[in-house]
RNA sequence: GCCCCUGUAGCGCAAUGGAUAGCGCAUCAGCCUCCGAAGCUGGUGGUACAGGUUCGACUCCUGUCAGGGGCACCA
């Protein structure tokens, strides 16, 4: 694969520093960086003022020097006529102007390569566990889940397109109390529909779907001990409906009963064990997470002998890493926060790096209808559904509107927001420029052949604006891998379709000039490819025409 | 009490420690005989407070104040 010119300009740039006898002096990994404003060019260092301090000289006279020796090596192969202008600019930034003919080339290759261009094999192919969702069976998704789904979807999405083998997994928590209430909550509707008076405990499932189960049930004939088991699965079928409609697909529906049939959780202990890292105290099992930075140890099981939730969890990420995946993602709510030192110590007690596991609060997304909160609560059955998002706001807006802040920030979701077809709807914004390409491209005179075409006719300031925007879809797919968060992707979109809007609206594509419109068709196809590609990443549709 | 997240323009949000802090909504003024005006251009208006680190702080550290979420031998 060809290397990129990030690349090849940082070895360019650590050679002169080496040459100087600086390079010792750079600690930060990064000293190239894609600037926040064009007019500083189209790469930047800081290295200079890094450097000033150490030296006690001014960093615009360190930039110079460096400048000077960097000039010599800027026509290497890769490089030649790469690099139009490097220029000394401001506190003493090396400001590294790139030719048009670089871009052109770029563009020549996107329209050649399709989506493909913005494809990378960052990742070499390394196995990662992308665990995310991982709700009850006990009731519909909510909008918490909603928006882990989304974020889950699309984060690895972005990553398998940086050559990454992912798996998307759903860890299913089929045992234990929450599904024993679970069925007692149906028994008592059964009870209930056949004309007994019953009282029904605060702790119980209250929704109205409930009785939909209790109903059911009852046709079959389900013995009152397994109506539990009934239960979760009536409910799971529901859930993989909802993602489904949703759009996120998972490739595992790890059980967690299944840790404990085969015996898992016990084989774990005895390796725990054997390593020293359990002990008996006041009749619980407790496991020495104080070893591994835990503030506290924890009770493995508990002393009326049943488990805590950490001890299938330990078993289970022990299984992860039996499976061959070399990197660990998990999608948690911020209720489950103070759980992060723990299963991290587990993992390190396993004899596992803990670095590999990469543990994601995603904060909640309070649902707001006309400008009101809607409060939510499960137990009394009272939640916005991810369904019911699904059906007021459509797909599109949905999982647009879920990975638009950070993952570690609050998200305010107005349903009567996402619903407008406006500008106040960012999704609508990048649809609109893409169904605009496609309107241009269909009344476009002739067929064009991409590879024949004179991009250089390409010099207005719109236009090179978009080229550039274009190509800069590659440092934000890297941006969302450096986080591990695709709210990045959702800037870049719109960033990208203003680029394009504003060009289109100065400058006309089809005109009379045949080479000139054949360059501009180029260039809009190009910008295309790459909301497609975004917009693919996403899940959300490219229409057309709107 | 302890932990996590967040305080940026009237509202909702951006800004890998970097250059004149950006964008949408709202509001005011403009732009369609011409490829889709679901668009574009211009105006108004801002870093909660007090210290510290740094050549440089919206960003990092400490404290204060405010909002949201969470604390278990629940899951």
């Amino acid at each position: 694969m060809k290397k990129d010119i990030y690349l090849l300009l940082a070895d360019s740039l650590k050679d002169s520093l080496k040459e100087l006898g600086l390079f010792a002096g750079i600690k930060e990994e990064l000293y190239l960086d894609v600037p926040s404003d064009m007019r500083y060019g189209d790469l930047s260092s800081n290295a200079a003022m890094k450097l000033a301090s150490v030296l006690k000289k001014s960093p615009r006279q360190v930039a110079a020097e460096i400048v000077e020796k960097l000039k010599t090596k800027l026509d290497k192969p890769g490089l030649e006529g790469c690099i139009k202008e490097v220029k000394v600019e401001g506190a003493g930034f090396i400001n590294f102007f790139l030719s048009n003919d670089y871009f052109y080339a770029q563009l020549k290759q996107i329209l050649e390569k399709g989506a493909d261009y913005f494809k990378s094999d960052i990742g070499k192919g390394l196995p990662v566990l992308l665990e995310f969702v991982s709700a009850n069976p006990t009731g519909s998704l909510s909008v918490a889940h909603a928006r882990q789904a989304a974020v889950g979807d699309i984060l690895a999405n972005v990553l398998t397109c940086l050559g990454y083998k992912v798996t998307r997994e759903y860890y299913l928590n089929d045992e234990g109390n929450q599904i024993n209430i679970l069925g007692k909550s149906v028994g008592l509707r059964i009870k209930e529909l056949a004309g007994e008076k019953i009282e029904f405990p605060e702790d119980h499932y209250q929704g109205e779907y409930i009785y939909d189960i209790a109903k059911a049930a009852k046709e079959r004939n389900i013995k009152a001990d397994e109506l539990g088991e009934f239960a979760a699965g009536y409910i799971l079928d529901i859930i993989k409906k909802e993602l489904t409609a949703f759009g996120v697909d998972f490739d595992v529906w790890y059980s967690q009963k299944s840790l404990r049939e085969k015996g898992r959780i016990e084989k774990v202990f005895a390796r725990l064990e054997k390593k020293g890292f359990l002990y008996k105290s006041d009749g619980a099992l407790w496991f020495k997470s104080t070893e591994f930075g835990d503030d506290k140890d924890r009770v493995v099981i508990k002393s009326d002998g049943s488990h805590t939730y950490l001890a299938p969890d330990i078993a289970y990420h022990e299984d992860k890493y039996k499976r061959g995946f070399k990197m660990l993602i998990n999608l948690w709510g911020p209720d489950h926060h103070g759980y992060i030192n723990r299963l991290k110590a587990s993992v390190a007690a396993l004899g596992e790096d803990p670095q590999s596991l990469h543990i994601l609060i995603v904060q909640l997304a309070t649902i707001f209808r006309a400008g009101k909160v809607v409060h939510m609560s499960t137990r009394r059955g009272q939640y916005i559904t991810l369904q019911e998002v699904l059906d007021e706001v459509g797909r599109d807006a949905a999982r647009y509107f879920f990975i638009m802040r950070k993952v570690s920030s609050h998200l305010d979701f107005d349903l009567e927001v996402a619903k407008k077809q406006t500008p106040e709807n960012p999704v609508f914004y990048v649809q609109y420029a893409h169904a605009r390409i496609s309107n241009i491209l269909k009344n476009a005179p002739v067929h064009i052949k991409y590879s024949d075409v004179d991009l250089s006719l390409l010099k207005e300031k719109e236009e090179i604006c978009l080229a550039k925007k274009i190509y800069q879809f590659r440092d934000t797919l890297n941006a969302c891998l450096k986080t591990l968060d695709p709210y990045a992707l959702t800037c870049y979109l719109a960033e990208l379709s203003e680029a394009f809007h504003k060009f289109y609206d100065l400058h006309r594509v089809l005109g009379t000039d045949n080479a000139l419109t054949a360059a501009r068709l180029a260039l809009i196809r190009a910008a295309q490819i790459a909301i497609a590609a975004g917009l693919d990443l996403a899940g959300v549709t490219r229409p057309e025409k709107m």
